[in-house]
DNA sequence: TTTCATTTGTTGCGATTGCAACAGTTGAAA
DNA sequence: TTTCAACTGTTGCAATCGCAACAAATGAAA
């Protein structure tokens, strides 16, 4: 996501009244994924968890957020089954507002080309996140489902060496696989010459 | 995909001089996947295939398009190899523009927060189609990826009885599984009672 | 520094899946 | 009406995967 984009696209629109702001502190819910709305997050300070509540009562990370990145209902393939809440890992300032709310308000507003183009940048971006996801998950064995993540990683690193981004029971869950069937098959990739590993540090040994 | 929406979208940005029009033969390519661009296509008339090209050279139909369904690169999880083309299925009028010329079009337009609007809805229902197939994905056996996908339709349906709306080559290729697998897996949902069916029309006999 | 919860790393085993191969069915074009 | 390509339906078998279980490592809080 274009960090410069989010923080123009933040500058444009806070003066809209219907535009709003909040500071909640650590360990608070940001926003609850309960009803189906269409409004976007964006959180301009802090860090928090987009957290999965499994119907036996368990609950797991599912993403973590940072300063500038955008979060909401409509970017999230919430599963079949549980709930889902993001809660505020350290004091949060979060910016929001609901998009048919801001389709009425952007019409008179000067900049308004260039906020409608802001967004479409915006949602081009996370569509091809989406994309990339499915591409991902539409591989049938752990070990190219891993190998089109590590690829993708290196390509927009423009190197072959790169640093997992998310904890490896995380990436598991990313790529929808068990844990330890996928820590066996990157032992196994390291085993036959694929990649070079330590710890979160990889560096791909082939092409494709 | 809301038909009204599409076809009021239409009759609003046609006038504008950078939204194009074009009629194809039969056979002829409606538009080429090679680069990666921001246009919607919206089919008016006709019917049209996303074909992939294998890098072996066969050929697949990966969808199907109808009157006012409406396609694009930025909506496709195009997969890691091969090439993707639009082939007109019979005689097709497609109406095409690109994002971001819309946006520098319409700021001018009285009726701009209308169409702003339309975008934002067509753009919901596309994020909540690759959600879903996420979430889909997300399931680890078939018979849970079937089951998540019946349970859509009859959703979708209001019914516990409805028709599976392609062949089920395609729907193997939809859920991202070997097809002699899921048919393998449908039979025992049969012989388990949690389905009855009678080739493509499906009745579900359990809950969840 | 100690404690303790979380994560990583590893393995055996049974279940599920993909693959290959082939027969039967269907439907559209000749 | 015949032909033929595409799709459906079925099975055996080997490969892969999920699951359970547990030890080791890590790191944040007390």
């Amino acid at each position: 996501m274009n960090e410069n984009d989010i923080l123009r696209l933040l500058e444009l629109i806070k003066p809209f009244p219907r535009v709003f702001s909040k500071t909640v502190s650590k360990g608070d819910v940001v926003a609850d994924y309960l009803e189906k709305r269409d409004r976007i997050f964006i959180l301009e300070e802090g860090e928090a968890d987009l957290i999965k509540f499994d119907t036996k009562g368990s609950k797991y990370i599912q993403e973590h957020y940072n300063d500038h990145d955008l979060f909401g209902e409509i970017f999230h393939a919430i599963s079949v089954s549980g709930e889902y809440s993001v809660i505020a890992d350290t004091r949060c300032t979060v910016t929001y507002f609901s998009l048919s709310d801001l389709g009425d308000q952007i019409g008179s507003d000067p900049h308004f080309s260039e906020i409608v183009g802001l967004l479409l940048s915006i949602f081009s971006s996370k569509f091809e996140q989406l994309n990339f996801h499915i591409a991902m998950l539409s591989q049938r064995t752990i070990r190219d489902r891993l190998l089109t993540y590590f690829n993708d990683l290196a390509r927009r690193n423009y190197q072959r060496v790169f640093y997992v981004p998310m904890s490896y029971t995380q990436l598991a869950d990313y790529l929808s696989v068990d844990r330890s069937a996928m820590m066996r098959e990157i032992k196994n990739l390291e085993d036959e010459g694929f990649i070079d590993r330590n710890k979160y540090r990889i560096r791909l040994l082939t092409n494709i």
